[in-house]
RNA sequence: GCACCCGUAGCUCAGCUGGAUAGAGCGCUGCCCUCCGAAGGCAGAGGUCGCGCGUUCGAAUCGCGCCGGGUGCACCA
């Protein structure tokens, strides 16, 4: 149930009588028309654009219209009235019966309160964090793991059928160099001192891989040369940094449901299929590259290689499929790969990026329009940079000496739930301050806090009802404009969803619950100066009944919406 | 030089397929606990929505051009 719809409904309906009696041209449009919560609340409870957006087409003044569908609004039950503002609005005030109402419903629907199906019957893939398996997944990955996981979440929410799917870069040079340095842990834990070159991975969590390794081949591999040992370090030391990368995401509660490899595509003829699609759409030539105007590079030459025509699908170059020795280039894979997903049937496709990765966006909606031929829609999110606090100063990391601050040591300092809300406290396109102790902090200055507090507020009234005994019932009984405004909120969430998840933007899930705590704090500190709007009234069980609803539908969403997020409800926080 | 993202209150940021007098938090000022959890709430001050044109009944929102900041720019993955 969307009461915003409902309302919309409502209005087309009217227009449609309009129409019938003539009151307005047949063959009119409606689809601009909207039912939006207003932002002024002395506007009442939904404001409607309908008189506005049909005046021209219709050729009518819009007050004419407004004064017209307004009296038919009236009309109905749910209206209790209506008024005709500014340059035509329609502000609608609604009978208080269906806000008592929407707290009924909120309550019968419980968990299922604010889904919806207008995802049904859709295929997602949303790939994201898709770290190289090099190393432990740090901060950066950590926010594009929470906002692929909850946008994943958020489109199960509304019916969409959706993988959460991992792409591994198991087949560059990047492994080569883990397994490089892998192997010097391995000739460490031989007993010899390892020689960490300039360009090798530094850090410690490879020093049990080093350890695993001399388990499985004793030292039977220090003799040999690397071309006798890398395939088989390289295979072994990518299978244990995948393990500790599926670790680092259980620990903040995100699981794949498949991981694909890169490799995977070689050998066979992945890469080449993909390219002979794109060639029989007449997207590969053989060509020379102009040089970047403004910044030309030191060692420029002009070659002549196999060239994807990604400027006819809005690429502002052609780019690279083959190196000028006729191997792949690494956008080959991503090629093969994108086309993979293209032909698993997927109707819609989200790729999660960090910012520094901007720069591949249009080639890759390039290919995928190319090999679809513009049929599966490939939204690409960037999310931005995660900058660390602590103690009020900026906290360096520096990726060359290995010393990089990693999701490990973020959740077991703050733990998932908050990391994973705060992670969303920001749109994933502007930079995100991470102040390990304001964010471990309880107080309203913490968001993740003061939802949660919210929660265990709630919960903290229903134990008190429980031993006073008083009976559930899903009657609201409002009367105070505080109480009015809750439900209203409430009444909100359906809509918030179905935004959030069409423009694949789950921080807004955390924006409103933020809200939603508000204005029940506001309400809840109402009953300290007035009593009668407490939830629970002294010796009025029946009285206390209908108050704790409203307080129990909150719960209800901040429960559903904190689920989306992934983050546990706190039910006391003592 | 080109592309993408960003520019909103002193600070950090929201802002709904274009809607009315642009919001929140922090900070600042002044208030509210014999009272369900004050780990909270209320009120006040504070803004040329970077600038300029344009589209529109209506622009923070859409288009174009500037200015400022960030990121990325040939076979490296």
């Amino acid at each position: 149930m969307n009461l915003f719809s409902d309302i919309r409904v409502l209005v087309i309906d009217s227009l449609d009588g309009m129409v019938a009696e003539g009151a307005l041209p047949a063959g009119l449009k409606f689809d601009n028309v909207t039912v939006e919560p207003p932002r002024d609340a002395a506007h009442g409870d939904m404001a409607s654009n309908a008189a506005m957006v049909l005046a021209k087409p219709a050729g009518l003044k819009p007050r004419d219209i407004a004064e017209n569908l307004a009296a038919r609004l009236e009309a109905d039950a749910r209206v209790a009235s209506v008024e005709v503002a500014g340059p035509g609005f329609l502000n609608l005030r609604l009978a208080q019966d269906v806000w008592r109402g929407v707290v009924t419903h909120v309550l019968a629907e419980g968990a299922e309160f604010g889904k919806s199906n207008t995802g049904a019957g859709h295929k997602v893939n949303v790939e994201f964090v898709s770290a190289n398996p090099t190393g432990p997944l740090h901060v950066g990955h950590t926010r594009g793991a929470v906002f692929g996981d909850t946008l994943a979440s958020l489109l199960s929410f509304t019916g969409h059928d959706v993988t959460r799917e991992y792409y591994v870069n198991d087949a560059g040079a990047q492994v080569d160099v883990l397994a490089r340095s892998a192997y010097e842990r391995y000739r460490e834990a031989c007993g010899h001192a390892p020689e960490i070159a300039e360009g090798l991975y530094p850090g410690d969590y490879l020093v049990p891989v080093g350890q695993a390794l001399k388990d499985k081949f004793g030292e039977a591999l220090l003799d040999k040369g690397e071309a006798d040992w890398l395939a088989e370090v390289r295979e072994f030391a990518t299978q244990e940094m995948m393990a500790l990368i599926r670790d680092d995401l259980a620990a903040i509660g995100v699981t794949m449901d498949r991981f694909f490899s890169e490799k995977s595509l070689y050998g066979g003829d992945k890469i080449e299929a993909a390219i002979k699609a794109l060639d029989d759409a007449g997207l590969i030539y053989e060509g020379v590259l102009e040089p970047p105007k403004g910044k030309l590079p030191d060692d420029w030459e002009p070659r002549e290689q196999t060239l994807f025509r990604s400027s006819a699908h809005g690429d502002d170059v052609d780019r690279p499929v083959k190196k000028s020795d006729g191997s792949w280039t690494y956008f080959a894979p991503d090629i093969a790969y994108h086309y993979d997903k293209v032909t698993r049937g997927y109707d819609q496709l989200i790729d999660i990026l960090g910012a520094d990765h901007g720069g591949y966006v249009k080639r890759i909606k390039a290919v995928v329009s190319a090999l679809s031929d513009g049929r599966v829609p490939l939204d690409i999110k960037l999310t931005q940079l995660v900058r660390l606090y602590k103690d009020g100063a900026p906290f360096k990391m520096s990726k060359r000496s290995g010393n990089f601050v990693t999701l490990r040591d973020v959740v077991d300092q703050v733990g998932a739930d908050v990391t994973r809300f705060v992670m969303l406290t920001r749109k994933n396109d502007a930079p995100l301050d991470f102040d390990f102790d304001k964010v471990a902090e309880q107080s309203k200055d913490n968001p993740v806090f003061y939802v949660q507090y919210a929660h265990a507020r709630v919960c903290s009234v229903l134990r008190r009802a429980e031993e006073a005994s008083v009976p559930l019932s899903d009657s609201a009984n409002l009367v105070d404009p505080a109480e009015f405004a809750l439900a209203r909120k409430l009444a909100e969430w359906p809509r918030l969803v179905e935004i959030a998840a069409r423009e694949h933007e789950p921080h807004r899930i955390a924006f409103y619950l933020y809200d939603l705590a508000g204005e029940f704090h506001a309400l809840w500190n109402k009953g300290n100066e007035f009593p009668a709007l407490r939830f629970l009234q002294d010796d009025d069980p029946a009285a206390s009944a209908a108050k704790i609803a409203l307080p129990r539908a909150v719960a209800v969403v901040i429960s559903a919406g904190l689920g989306i997020l992934g983050v546990t409800p706190a039910t006391e926080m003592r």
